[in-house]
DNA sequence: TCCATTGACGTTTTT
DNA sequence: CGTCAATGGA
């Protein structure tokens, strides 16, 4: 068979990860040097060269995106259907092997994923039913706890230093929580994990089986897998399977929510005769944006090594900018955005990346202000909106009324007289009797604990949900979601707000439907025995959707570092370059490694860069409300200088007082008066009202009458006397 | 029950 | 400074 289309579009070290013949294979792979071609063409390759069943190979990776973003690719080079092959994240995998082994896990058959937000609640509630102080044990913080536990795969019963009295209340909280789940057919995200693995560990039939059908393993982004993840990798694996794993150790970003670099280590160690492939060749950056990025992440210690280098040019230097203080770092960013459409490239091909989400604020009105269109990541998704989660809640107490974290949920949404005092009386019945909310609600009734209004209120909201289930058992699903909406009167409840804010949820709530309607049940859940309803549900909660609605054509794209991990932009800003901004205090502080995932992070944030990348910081920033002086990040100071170009020197001394500009009064030898009439080819006529700078770096406001007031570089600005 | 005022807090995010 | 959640008065 002809297998060179699989081969002759790699080069050398790609096409040894991919050919490797037997035998577990670490790919060390560099930002930008084809990680997820090598992915795609070496599960092409175990199928058409190694002639191996697409049933037993099993891809895992970590967002939806990336999932099915592999399966269309190998689609697309493999040319059958992948529909047999099984890829998907850890959760998604989880999920399907406890859908088919409830039974052996543990689980109620119709048990529902709770998102996070689901979860804090829950944990909340536990918090105050146990008569704990919320500001002693913030809800966040167990929360956070209970899934790190979950996450090393530690049980209650498992955790030792029960001794410390904070421990202890933590570890008392997560075994209520659980015992909560349990008894309301409840499974969190990090549960789905350490369930799985349990499930494997305890049922040796069933890991045999899957031992068996399974074996080769390509995991993605290796170096983001956290304790239970890898455990399940070794587990599956056993001594016979084949894994072939794919990371970057110096892009590991998330050790803050669990992940372990050290895996990349412990792999070569715990697995035998690992091959080792470095992909090197990058495809992405200029040679100096790589050189600078090298130069920088060469200050982590304990790496595993390796340096990226380009067959592309050296490209233009990387271009540092001191602003005077955040709003003039946007100002300026938005300038050279408007300089680079004005020399007619795209919107959609800029990126402004930033530590923390608070800083998109300024790039927003700026960029609002000049018209110029964008899109900022991250936020709420679809199905995580209130209204899209509330009319969820109906159909998942249609489907199991045990479920107390929906039926807290809608129990007075939208109102029908069941108050907080009502509500608490039915949680203190539910405590005392060890039953779900629903059941101890009807059994509050039939022993008249309530008063009469209450009594009738709550009646009148079983009544409502018996009688949809009633009445909606076999329709269709689309229907059954319209059904909820109408009959629960959600509407009602979001109609004294807005109209804005209303119209939007109404569509939502529409568009639910749709979404709905067009629901096709994937197969895998079929076989698992799902129902379309649960599957739906299922999927609502572990792919909450898309951030923003449709992708708008030709934006500017504004994300933290975080989320720009993966994607690839011909010019870059990188905003907010100062000490205790980035990086940030916190992890500063708090230890060597932390510091070091920052760096990893300016790593990151620098190898997004296809063309040109800006670095800007502000020498004041109001945060908080006062104003604090920083220096310029110690990362700049790690990148060779000679890579660097300064676009305005730092000032030698700080401004006598924050916010002070030079004036006219300044020996500035401009071409301008202040006062003076100007035109600009874009932004029409206008007038000078203040002065910065000198020489090449000499900048001018005008008052545009059009378009505003407005900054410019006079030596990029071609303004002319009007 | 609803809105308004007050107060605490202030990395990073996917599943 | 801004946001969010909790509290309290009408």
């Amino acid at each position: 068979m002809d297998v060179s289309h699989l081969l002759e579009e790699l080069n050398e070290a790609q096409r040894e990860a991919v050919t490797v013949d037997q035998g577990h294979v670490l790919v060390l792979a560099g930002a930008g040097s084809g990680k997820t071609r090598v992915l795609v063409h070496r599960l092409a390759w175990l199928i058409q060269v190694k002639h191996l069943s697409p049933l037993s190979v099993l891809a895992v990776t970590f967002t939806n995106k990336a999932a099915g973003e592999m399966r269309e690719r190998t689609q697309a080079l493999l040319r059958v259907s992948t529909r047999p092959l099984w890829i998907g994240t850890f959760h998604s995998i989880a999920h399907r092997l406890l859908r088919i082994h409830w039974r052996e896990a543990g689980l109620q058959e119709h048990f529902q994923i709770i998102d996070s937000d689901d979860q804090l609640r829950l944990v909340r509630r536990i918090i105050r039913e146990e008569g704990l102080d919320e500001n002693q044990f913030p809800p966040s913080q167990i929360q956070w706890y209970i899934n790190a536990r979950k996450d090393e795969g530690q049980r209650p019963s498992s955790i030792e230093h029960m001794d410390h009295p904070l421990t202890a209340t933590w570890v008392h909280v997560y075994g209520r929580y659980h015992a909560y789940c349990e008894r309301a057919g409840l499974v969190d995200f990090a549960e789905l994990l350490i369930r799985a693995h349990e499930l494997w560990l305890n049922e040796p039939a069933v890991l045999a089986h899957y031992r068996k059908r399974l074996t080769h393993l390509l995991v993605d982004e290796f170096q983001d897998t956290n304790t239970i993840q890898y455990a399940m990798i070794r587990l599956l694996a056993g001594d016979s399977g084949e894994v072939f794993v794919v990371g970057d150790d110096d892009q590991s970003i998330y050790g803050w929510r669990g992940a372990r670099v050290e895996n990349v280590q412990f792999f070569v160690r715990d697995f035998p005769q690992v091959r080792t492939v470095r992909l090197e060749q990058n495809y992405r950056s200029t040679g100096t944006i790589l050189s600078a990025a090298n130069a920088l992440i060469a200050h982590n210690e304990g790496r595993m090594g390796k340096r990226l280098w380009t067959a592309a040019g050296e490209g233009q230097p990387i271009r540092v900018y001191a602003a005077f203080n955040e709003h003039e770092e946007a100002r300026f960013v938005i300038e050279r955005i408007e300089h680079w459409l004005a020399e007619g490239r795209r919107a959609e091909e800029a990126a402004i990346v930033y530590r923390t989400t608070a800083q998109s604020r300024l790039f927003e009105e700026q960029l609002l202000r000049a018209s110029i269109p964008y899109r900022v990541y991250g936020g709420l998704r679809f199905f995580e909106r209130a209204e899209v989660k509330d009319a969820l809640a109906y159909l998942r107490l249609l489907q199991n009324p045990n479920d107390d974290a929906a039926m807290e949920r809608v129990i007075n949404t939208p109102n029908r007289a069941i108050g907080q005092k009502t509500v608490a009386m039915l949680r203190a019945q539910a405590r005392e009797s060890g039953l779900p909310l629903w059941q101890a609600a009807g059994e509050s009734i039939r022993q008249e604990l309530l008063p009469g209004r209450a009594r009738n209120a709550v009646a009148g909201f079983m009544e409502l949900i018996l009688a949809m289930r009633e009445r909606m058992g076999d329709w269709t699903l689309g229907n059954q979601m319209q059904g909820v909406i109408e009959q629960s009167e959600l509407a009602r409840h979001y109609e004294k707000e807005s109209r804005e804010k209303m119209e939007a949820r109404v569509e939502n709530l529409q568009e639910l439907v749709n979404a709905a309607e067009s629901f096709i049940l994937p197969a895998e859940d079929e076989e698992a025995g799902l129902s379309p309803l649960q599957s739906f549900l299922s999927h609502a909660a572990l792919e909450a959707g898309e951030t923003q609605g449709a992708d708008w054509d030709d934006c500017v794209q504004l994300m933290t570092l975080h989320s720009a991990k993966g994607l690839e932009f011909p010019l870059v800003f990188m905003a907010g370059m100062e000490d205790g901004l980035f990086p940030h205090q916190r992890s500063v502080q708090e230890s060597a490694g932390r510091l070091e995932e920052e760096r990893r992070l300016c790593y990151v944030g620098m190898t997004r860069a296809m063309e040109q990348l800006y670095l800007s910081y502000a020498e004041v920033r109001r945060q908080y409300g006062s104003e604090s002086y920083s220096r310029p990040s110690r990362f700049l100071d790690e990148m060779p200088t000679e890579l660097l170009q300064e676009i305005r020197p730092r000032m030698a001394t700080h401004r006598p007082y924050p916010g002070a500009r030079p004036t006219a009064a300044d020996p500035v030898d401009l071409p301008f008066r202040l006062g003076q009439a100007v035109r600009h080819r874009q932004f029409g006529e206008g007038m000078v009202v203040n002065f910065e700078g000198s020489g090449e770096h000499a900048r001018v406001q005008v008052n545009f009458h059009q378009a505003g007031s407005k900054w410019l570089v006079l030596a990029y600005a071609n303004l002319e006397r009007a």
